[in-house]
DNA sequence: ACCACAGCGTGCGCCGCGCACGCAAATCTG
DNA sequence: CAGATTTGCGTGCGCGGCGCACGCTGTGGT
C-alpha cells in the first residue's frame, strides 16, 4: 500500500525517533553552556520557561518523568545556577522550580539554536511550505496518537 | 517572534520527544504479541524488514545504538522465536539476524497497528492535506537536523 | 489537639547502555 | 604454506538514570 500515508508517517516516526534516541535533540545543542545543562536537563528548562514557577510533580507529567526524576534533574540544575527553588508562598512543604537569570539567557539560547538548526535545514523549502508544516506538526502532536497516559488537555 | 516557523516545529517537537520518551510509541502497542517484543526491540524488527536481513553491527548505526546493545536486543527476539541467527555465507565469523515467519507476522502487525492509530488520529483532516503532511514529515526527517553523527545518507 | 493526608527529597534495586576483552575466522606477508 | 595482523562477534564490567517506597515536614479537617 503505497499511498498509505499512515504507514508513511509511522515510518518517518520511527526513522525520527531512533535517531533522537541517540543524538538527543542536535550533535554539540548545549555546547558551551556550562555544565548542568544538557539534554536531560533541557526539557525541564523548556518547561519552566513554557509553563513558569511549577513543582517538580506538577512538571513531571509534561516531560514523561517520575517525580524523583525531575527532582534529581532541577537539582542538576540548580547546582549549576539555572534554577533556584523557591518555597510556595501557598504551601511550606511544597517548593516551586524557578528559572534564574542564568537560566532564562540559557533557555533562550538553546531555543534560538534549535530553530536556528530548524530553519537552516528547510531553508530550501517554500516558506508558507515550513509554515504549513509547523502548523500541521504542531497539530498532529497535540491531536495526535502519543499522547501520555496521563497528561492533562493542557489547558491551564 | 510569532511566525516563526523553526521555533514552532521545535517546540512541538520538544513536546514529541518527551512523550514518546516514556509512552514510548504507543499505549500497548506491543500488547499480545509474546514476551520478546516491546518499545526496545521494535527498531531491530523494523531494521530488518526494511533492509532485509544484516548483521548487529550494521543495524547498530541506523537504530542509534552500540552493537553490544543491537546483539542483546536480537538475542531477546531471539528468544521470542522472532528473529534467527544464520551464519553469513560469505563470512563464517558474521552471523545475520533473519526475522523469522512469526517476526515478519508481528511486524505487519505492529505496522498496521501504528498506521491506524496515526490515520485515526488525522481522520478529521483532508486526505490531501495528510498525504502532504506524510510527504514533509519524510522530507524533514531525512533531510532535517536530526541526522545522526555517523550514519550513512541512507542509499544502498 | 489530634490525626489522616499531601508533597517533597532520597536510598535502593533494576535495567539498558558503552567500553573493553577474548575468541574465532579471514586476510595479509614473507 | 605458516605466522602475524585485522575484522567481527558475543559477553563481563561499571556507570548512570529511572521508578518505587520510605521518612519527614507541613496541612486541613474533626
Amino acid at each position: 500500500m503505497e499511498n498509505d500515508a499512515g504507514h508513511e508517517i509511522a515510518e518517518a516516526l520511527g526513522v525520527l525517533l531512533k535517531r533522537t534516541t541517540r543524538a538527543r535533540l542536535y550533535q554539540g545543542l548545549t555546547d558551551g553552556l556550562g555544565e548542568g545543562v544538557d539534554e536531560l536537563t533541557y526539557p525541564v528548562l523548556s518547561g519552566l520557561a513554557r509553563s513558569g514557577p511549577r513543582s517538580a510533580a506538577e512538571l513531571a507529567p509534561e516531560i514523561g518523568l517520575d517525580r524523583s526524576g525531575v527532582t534529581r534533574r532541577a537539582t542538576r540544575l540548580e547546582e549549576a545556577g539555572l534554577v533556584r527553588r523557591e518555597p510556595d508562598p501557598d504551601d511550606a512543604r511544597a517548593s516551586l522550580l524557578v528559572l534564574t537569570s542564568r537560566g532564562e539567557e540559557t533557555v533562550d539560547v538553546l531555543r534560538e539554536r534549535l530553530a536556528g538548526h530548524i530553519n537552516a535545514a528547510l531553508s530550501d523549502w517554500e516558506p508558507q511550505e515550513v509554515a504549513v508544516f509547523a502548523r500541521q506538526l504542531r497539530e498532529f502532536v497535540m491531536r495526535g496518537p502519543f499522547r501520555a497516559a496521563d497528561e492533562d488537555d493542557g489547558t491551564r
